[in-house]
DNA sequence: CTTGTTTATGAGCATAAATGCATATAGTTG
DNA sequence: CAACTATATGCATTTATGCTCATAAACAAG
């Protein structure tokens, strides 16, 4: 019975992972972050299809990461759980530490110049 | 310039999120967190074939989330990048959070028992 | 009711990922 | 070297995912 839990539990998590798992999903999160937007402004922004960033959206919908809010013919999505910037905190921490493992292995000797592009970009999701 | 660092950064954490983003290879993490073990272990107590097993390992080394002792024939895996612990405890709060409001949503009204799971397991990684 | 606009969705295709089976590889032991 | 064990890998199959195109559905305006 525990393990049941257990496995549904995992299940939830590995959908979760999953659904963050694609960069056109992170791409529409990450302009999500300065406020809502419609369907159309996050497609022509994020450089893809209306009918493929629409589906997007319903994934993430669907996980309750972003919520819907309807003004006319049109649909703006925000940021419904914040707790996705963490996730990406604690990934890009993560990242770093592998792109810095990576660079000492790889080339270990000659030019050790970081080239992993410093953080210093303006969203809060520390992605880009 | 920026944006092709930013579409590479954010490949680099979709396919973090992605390698995550499968019950299998989240059990075998979970399974690691008590320390290391070698495939068959993992693959007897987690139920998959060896060679399943052994590929999903690949995967998440090739991530730098676990890496390989060699021990004679066998193979040791232990957790590299404990930040996926970090992450799965933010995963979790959201997932409760999401539940929650499921559970809201669905029986508005009936018994507002939750029946989720208490999270009194073991593991550090509070998936099951 | 018709037209135009915005979003959602069904069908089909292409590709990636997971799985199982058999087998190769590496290492130990006799 | 032969036999045995443990792990990795090539191949085929199945399943899942993403993308595009066309079109439906919802809504506003004339």
């Amino acid at each position: 019975m525990k393990e049941e839990m257990g496995d549904k539990a995992l299940q939830l998590v590995a959908r979760r992972f999953a659904v963050l798992g694609e960069p056109m999903r992170l791409r529409l999160l990450q302009d999500l972050t300065e406020g809502e937007r419609s369907v159309n402004e996050l497609a022509a922004r994020c450089g893809g299809t209306q009918a493929n960033v629409s589906r997007h959206l319903q994934t993430l919908a669907g996980e309750g990461i972003i919520k819907r809010r309807r003004e006319g013919t049109q649909v703006f999505y925000s940021v419904a759980d914040p707790t996705v910037f963490d996730m990406c905190s604690v990934v890009c921490g993560g990242i770093r530490e592998k792109i810095r493992k990576e660079d000492d292995a790889m080339k270990s000797g000659p030019n050790r110049t970081q080239q992993v592009a410093p953080p210093s970009t303006t969203s809060s999701l520390p992605v880009a």
